[in-house]
RNA sequence: GGGUGCGUAGCUCAGUCGGUAGAGCAACUGGCUUUUAACCAGUAGGUCCUAGGUUCGACCCCUAGCGCACUCACCA
């Protein structure tokens, strides 16, 4: 399936040829800049003193390249070279940063279009606009090949001497990483590569800053993720993981709406913290001086909609939780939550089983994935397994046999905080839940370790609950909705009782009115979406499934970006 | 928060028994009109993460700090 973003295209007409392309190139500013640069650099070296600032204060002239003579607030990563070049283009009359784009062709239907050199499509010959990055420069003295790159994809230029009498004198000013709008009549090369022969040459966007190494290209993580726009257009294989992040998020909103849910916006700052048991990031309110917490789910709020009829609703929330981070967590992640009146946990399993299917089906046209190197089969429906089961098979005791539990603790090194119930989750968690392989839906979990579930009917000891597995990893949690107000009081109250920081200080009161009101009989399921889309997208880390993972604010010193003081201006 | 590892040119990485550092790419100069990691010749480019310490001498050894990755704990 190919990804098209919003097909909406700007009518920007095709730019007139530039006025200032037509003066006769002017080098001596750039050369002249370029030997200031290495005289400063030999002298810095040599730790001789500078005799009287050519036309600047050395020390900020060192550190920040060319960008102060310029009158510029740059930061250290913009190249002395390339601050160079703008004063050149200035100088002829060219603005690198010119007011207006260029409504290029996207680049996928020119190469849908062009064929093949045996069997040329109707495209071929023809003279159109593309714009885009250009990604790197192949100079073969009176030819130059540049593969320029637009949110479709990337296509070959051909830019030649004899075509371009405007443009050649100031080739020497294009570097990879500059953004151009090119016209060009579209053919190929000997070698068959599609190619645009350029017959106008438009600077849109300098770049200033060296890209990646062009072999490589980023592969230090932490740059990766704080210069994620970087990232992108460096690496097919990361914007591809963000395109089918989006096209999953859209593909779960059609599926969900075709199923007659509404989506709805519940608040994120919440003057009572609920629906989960986590850590929360705590926020203050000056007006209402009141301090807030960002939500750590939204589960209490969508259900209070349950009881307001709207039956069918679900919310794509971003939650907070004032926790560790790792591959699989970040502080803020999405999560779908949605809750079905008249519905029960069977309901939430068809639904997620359902939908998860045919996610895969639209990305790739199977269920059949591959996720840390396993082959997995995404097809509905899932395995059904039972708590008591899994744990019966990997501990060969059974959840609730306590003294069997108690020692199988003690044989595994397990910290007992003096909660039973606690401490038979640990050992499921360290025994059974390596094997969830999945894709499986375990079911009917111990009712103490399901605050917020009904009980079952068919065993008092149980909850109707599941958790989805993948490979051991938890991907979603459901209930049969509890909607008895004096059982939740309760439940709400013993949290508060338990001091816990991770529960709330005080019960909501208001949702317990809610449902005094009366909530139908309801299923609720939470997925979690950057969990889903890296096992629908490949990925092993969360934070190559997020635009802007979370990362530590760099120490001064490091490699921040930060304004200089201008001389020029001074 | 604990453990392990890493930090060297704009990028990707070498390196050294402790004697002031190298390559490829990028940049700059010259050559080349069908390449696609173009090629050939040349030039320039470094606070070896930061701060202390040991030493005649530290990129290297020691201590502390900063940042990142992996991992453990809690959680989704």
């Amino acid at each position: 399936m190919a990804f098209k973003r919003s097909g909406v295209q700007i009518p920007y007409p095709p730019p007139p040829t530039l006025p200032g392309c037509m003066r006769p190139l002017c080098m001596r500013p750039l050369e002249g800049l370029l030997a200031k640069t290495r005289r400063a650099r030999k002298q810095r070296n040599s730790a001789a003193p500078l005799e009287g600032p050519p036309f600047l204060p050395v020390p900020a002239f060192l550190r920040h390249g060319l960008g102060t003579t310029l009158g510029l607030a740059m930061t250290e990563i913009a190249q002395s070279d390339r601050l160079a070049k703008l004063e050149t283009l200035r100088a002829a009359g060219i603005d690198p940063y010119p007011p207006r784009g260029v409504d290029g062709t996207p680049i996928d239907q020119v190469l849908a279009g062009m064929g093949s050199p045996e069997a040329p499509g109707p495209m071929c010959g023809k003279v159109l606009w593309v714009a885009g990055r250009v990604l790197s420069l192949r100079d073969f003295g009176k030819l130059i090949f540049c593969p320029v790159l637009d949110r479709t994809g990337r296509i070959q230029v051909g830019l030649q001497r004899d075509a371009l009498a405007d443009f050649w004198p100031m080739r020497k000013t294009l570097d990879a990483g500059d953004l151009v709008g090119i016209r060009g009549e579209l053919g190929f090369t000997q070698k068959g590569e599609p190619t645009v022969w350029a017959q106008e040459v438009r600077l849109l966007a300098k770049s200033v800053a060296a890209p990646p190494e062009k072999w490589h290209g980023l592969t230090d993580k932490e740059t990766r993720y704080r210069r994620r726009y970087v990232d992108l257009w460096a690496s097919d294989e990361v914007m591809r993981v963000f395109l089918q992040r989006s096209q999953i998020l859209s593909s779960i909103r059609r599926f969900l709406e075709a199923r007659g849910y509404l989506e709805v916006e519940t608040p994120t700052l919440h003057p009572i913290m609920g629906g989960a048991t986590a850590r929360p990031f705590i926020t203050h309110h000056n007006a209402l001086d009141t301090d807030l917490y960002l939500r750590v789910a939204p589960e209490l709020y969508l259900k209070r909609l349950i009881v307001g009829g709207m039956e069918r609703v679900f919310e794509i929330a971003r939650n907070f939780r004032n926790e560790g981070l790792s591959v699989r967590h970040n502080p803020e992640f999405t999560m779908l939550e949605l809750y079905q009146a008249h519905a029960d946990y069977h309901h939430m399993m068809e639904i997620t089983e359902t939908m998860i299917s045919s996610l895969a089906m639209e990305l790739y046209g199977r269920t059949q994935i591959t996720w840390r190197g396993k082959e997995f089969d995404l097809k509905a429906p899932f395995e059904r397994r039972t708590y008591a089961d899994a744990f019966q098979s990997a501990n060969g005791c059974a959840f609730d046999d306590e003294p069997a539990v108690r020692a199988r603790a003690k044989e595994l090194g397990l910290h007992d905080h003096g909660d039973y119930w606690k401490l038979m989750n640990d050992v499921f968690e360290a025994t059974a839940e390596k094997d969830l392989i999945g894709p499986l839906f375990l079911c009917d979990y111990p009712i103490q370790i399901c605050p917020l579930a009904k009980r079952s009917t068919s065993d008092p000891r149980l909850a109707e609950r599941f958790e989805i597995f993948l490979d051991g990893m938890e991907l979603g949690n459901a209930f049969t909705e509890l909607n008895d107000p004096a059982d939740q009081q309760e439940r709400f109250q013993a949290q508060v009782d338990s001091k816990d920081p991770e529960s709330p200080a005080e019960v909501d009161i208001d949702y317990v009115q809610a449902l005094e009101y009366g909530m139908p009989p309801a299923g609720g399921l939470g997925i979690g979406i950057d969990r889903l889309v890296m096992v629908l997208t490949g990925q092993d880390s969360i934070r190559d499934v997020l635009l802007f993972p979370a990362m530590r604010k760099l120490a001064p010193g490091g490699n921040e970006v930060h304004e200089v003081e201008s001389p020029a201006e001074a």
